[in-house]
RNA sequence: GCCCUGGUGGUGUAGCUCGGCCUAUCAUUCGGGACUGUCACUCCCGAGACUCGGGUUCAAAUCCCGACCAGGGCGCCA
């Protein structure tokens, strides 16, 4: 059907017969000569039509169409100074493929404004718009990059359940699901089953996959459902797989520093400057670093957000690491130092890219660790036999990748990163 | 869940403070028409809206109450 995108035809192949397919991006009809602007995913063309020129069918049919319609057109690419590109195509044959039918629920173009609610709702539409469609290729080059990156350094992408039983890790809310004749949730993260992987020989995996939290928060880099890129590995240290992760930024950040995309988004090189090595923070530097700022915080509790806001200008810098946690502020598998834990956070300005640390892989003091969360090591059993038959020493972090992509568009709102986006008030689309 | 702000044609808005010439503004869109170099084309004609439910009042888009929805903040968040 379709013989160039609109980028694949040139000045170049004035004379030659090429059919473009896409939307009805524009419409200026002239009386005597209609321009008519095809847009598909590689850009804009320009079909001019002359009367005289052209079939009067065809002219006819062209000045009916509507902005939005989806059409096939057959042309000859002519040269033209006057056209965008310097070309632009004499329509021998208009197919329209589909029409719009009643009113758009927003201008694809942009010139009118929507609110992020109405684009959401008119998803497809939406995506229509060249600066959205930039962030989804990004975020493709982005996993692309990612996966090559992992894979570069030996670790197998694995899958774990979605659907799990009821144990859960603390903390956040699990969404039940009807299980046949049981109840079940859906998985909040892999964390227990990379772990449970780590005694199995495989020694590095990874996993990209979404994962599903029932919390009841509405801020704008919260959604019920996310993508997590999480990796765990054996016979290593944090310090290990914080040096990966240090790597993974940095390879993701010079790979999209290069692509068009980011121009298109209007992102200057400069936002996403990043200098390497990247701080590591204490936890206990950070809350003195915030204490002299006058926001106080206890000892043993989470950073609140007016800290992590102020945090990173105090650090001078907007990529830093937070370390050694206090156990009561991260879960029961941290690996514990005293009071503190092996653990850390990857920071973006105030938001937690990543998490992560040794794990513990001592049954006996995993077993303590789980009682002294409240929770009960009998629902864990499944988890815990594999720390009874050989587990090594083993850590790992979980990346969010929509909140990564956040921090490279510079979105505001988590949403607009996330395709179809699932939160406290939405399901549809 | 709490606090703040808001809800007007398909979309984005003006009007709301101080109720009444609101028969509701403008742009875009859609329908009709004129126009041979547009690129936010231009011009003419037409279509299309006060979130819902109560209340105050002679009179409510405008004031009050409630619900729902949205945006932001906080909380919560492996």
């Amino acid at each position: 059907m379709r013989t160039h995108y609109s980028s694949e035809v040139s000045p170049e192949m004035d004379g030659e017969e090429v059919i473009v397919c896409g939307w009805v991006h524009d419409l200026r009809n002239l009386g005597g000569l209609i321009f008519l602007k095809i847009r598909d995913r590689e850009g804009e063309i320009q079909v001019t039509a002359p009367k005289r020129k052209v079939d009067p069918e065809t002219f006819e049919l062209i000045s009916k169409l509507s902005i939005e319609d989806v059409v096939s057109v057959r042309g000859i690419v002519k040269r033209e100074d006057q056209a965008p590109r310097g070309l632009e195509i004499i329509p021998l044959e208009v197919e329209v493929l589909n029409e719009v039918l009643g009113k758009l629920p927003l201008d694809p173009r942009g010139r009118v404004k929507a609110e992020l609610d109405t684009r959401l709702d008119a998803r497809v539409v939406d995506l229509r718009k060249r600066e959205n469609q930039a962030i989804f290729k990004l975020r493709s080059i982005v996993l692309r990059r990612i996966r090559e990156f992992l894979y570069s350094k030996g670790f197998i992408e694995v899958n774990t359940p979605k659907i799990i039983a009821a144990a859960t890790e603390g903390g956040t809310a699990l969404f039940p699901v009807k299980y046949f004749e049981r109840n079940a949730f859906l998985s909040q993260s892999p964390q227990l089953y990379k772990q449970m992987l780590m005694g199995t020989g495989l020694d590095k995996v990874f996993e990209i996959a979404q994962f599903f939290r029932a919390e009841e928060h509405d801020t704008r880099r919260h959604v019920n459902e996310f993508t997590s890129i999480d990796i765990e590995m054996a016979f290593s240290k944090k310090e290990d797989v914080m040096l990966i992760l240090e790597e993974l930024l940095r390879e993701v950040l010079s790979e999209v520093v290069k692509t068009e995309e980011l121009k298109e988004l209007g992102i200057d090189e400069k936002d996403l400057d990043v200098e390497f090595p990247l701080p590591r923070i204490h936890y206990e530097e950070a809350i003195e670093m915030l204490s002299e700022k006058g926001i106080e915080v206890e000892w043993g509790e989470d950073i609140p957000t007016k800290g992590l806001k102020e945090l990173w200008k105090l650090v001078g810098t907007k990529a830093y690491f937070i370390v050694d946690w206090p156990m009561s502020a991260k879960p029961f598998y941290i690996m514990p130092k005293g009071e503190l834990s092996e653990s850390f956070d990857l920071m973006f300005y105030e938001i937690e890219l990543a998490s992560g640390g040794q794990r513990n892989h001592l049954y006996d003091s995993l077993v303590k660790a789980i009682r002294s969360k409240g929770l009960d090591p009998n629902d864990f059993s499944f988890y815990l036999d594999a720390f009874k038959w050989g587990m090594p020493p083993h850590s790992g972090w979980g990346l969010g990748l929509d909140r990564l992509m956040m921090a490279l568009t510079g979105a505001d709102n988590i949403r607009e990163v996330i395709l179809f986006p699932r939160d406290r008030n939405r399901v549809i689309p």
